[in-house]
Formats: structure tokens, sequence, C-alpha cells
DNA sequence: AAGATATTCAACCGAATGGTTGACCATCCC
DNA sequence: GGGATGGTCAACCATTCGGTTGAATATCTT
């Protein structure tokens, strides 16, 4: 996968990854406490984090034993540039939005 | 994968069908014709399809033998609602965002 | 009816994904 | 030094992904 849109894309297609972007949005975090509101394995989210990295959506700093993660925007607001493209030349329509919601939330609640 | 989300973000990750949808935003496009700019089979191209369609990217109607595609931008509002949600603190760094964008114009010289 | 065209289906393949577990390395604290 | 804490690495597993090929189905054309 050599196109970075690629591996932005790829990595917010997981909600784990999704979920964990999110916490970011409130605070820098350690490895561990990212790991903490999770069910699955350390190993599992320290993945997670690398691959977000490698996505460029978020920077580790590893700062004595402890690596810190934070969110950084440039690759998310690159991606939100390639949609737009999709966006801006119907007037925004309102109606579908709000009926794609909707559909979205009844998927949730199956 | 329940959330609507991860197919919306799972589908835009492959640059094949990235090109598609940028190739739908000229005008609907009948399944072959899609295919036709591509080195892969008809086949493949078929399934791209078909999981764009289940993300709800794209719309399909069949008329006669033709299966015309065309572009369906509501589920791409949707991630850009949601992506939108980590730019909107900051005000747009055009700098890193600058950065980031000459970085992925370096790797795709690679 | 026969043939050409448009598209999908089914079976297969190799590689990647998301998860596990257990061992390992580094750092902090007593 | 020695134990606890923070995090990654390596090997493994089942599933999914992107692709192939060949057969099947549906529709148009003559």
């Amino acid at each position: 996968m050599s196109d970075p849109l690629d591996l932005v894309f790829s990595a917010l297609s997981d909600p784990t990854r999704r979920a964990i972007l999110a916490m970011l949005l409130e605070d820098d975090m350690a490895v561990t406490d990212v790991a903490d509101p999770f069910a699955i394995s350390l190993s599992a989210i320290s993945k997670h984090l690398t691959l977000l990295a490698e996505a460029g959506l978020i920077a580790q700093e590893k700062r004595g034993r402890v690596k810190w993660c934070k969110l950084e925007p440039d690759a998310m607001r690159a991606a939100t540039v390639w949609m737009q493209g999709f966006g801006q030349f119907d007037p925004v329509d309102l109606d579908g939005l709000e009926r794609f919601l909707e559909q979205e939330l009844a998927d949730d609640q199956e």
C-alpha cells in the first residue's frame, strides 16, 4: 500500500482505532491508559497504535518507560480534503444525509 | 462489521475503489466501462463495485443487461462529518497539512 | 434459434488483518 | 540488586481481502 490515503482510510476502518482516536481527542494518553477501556489485550492495542502512527494519525513519543500518544490531525485533514471533492458539486442533500444517518442508527441496533 | 463507518472507510482504503469513485464523479457508468481503464479482471471490478454499493458509496441500477453505477454522496458525507470532529478544535494548520501533502507526494515517487 | 454482450458466481490462491499467548526488554522504585 | 510496571516482539490462529479463472445467467441482436 503506497498511497498514504490507503493507510489513513484503512486505519480509520476499524472501530477500535476510531474509538482510540476519539479518546485522544480529549487528551494525550499512555499506551496502557489507551488500552484500559477495551476488552482486548494490551498487545492488540499496541498494534493498533502502531498502525495509527504509520498512517500518520497519531504521534508517539517515549518518555521514560511511558510512551505517550497524541493526535496528529494533518493526516485526517488530508483525507477530508480528498473526500470533500465528492460533496461540493451537488448542494448539500440534507434529506439524503438524514436518511443515511437513520440507517446507521438502525444498523447499530441490530 | 456492523458500524456503517467501518464499511465506508474500508471501502475507501483501496486505491482502485477510490479511482472508481473519482471516475463516477464525472458521470454514471456501466460496469464494463468502469473496468475499462484498469488492468485487472472484470470480475475483480464487479466485486469492488459490490463493496462500494454495500458501503452506500454508490448505487447500482440494472437496466436491461447493463448495470449502471452512480455516486451516492451521503455515505461519504457521513464519514466526513465524523472526521471533521477532529479538525475543528485547532484552527486549520495549513503548514502542517502542507507538510503532510509534500510527504504524500514524496512517498508516491518512491 | 443462435450468437454476442454484460455481469455475476464459485472455487481457488497468497497475503494481510485482528486477535491471542508467552517471552522479552526497559525503566522506575525500594 | 530485585521486583513491579510499561510496552513490544514472535509465533500462532481464523478470517477477510484482492486477485485469478472458468462456468453460468440474462439480455440484446440478427
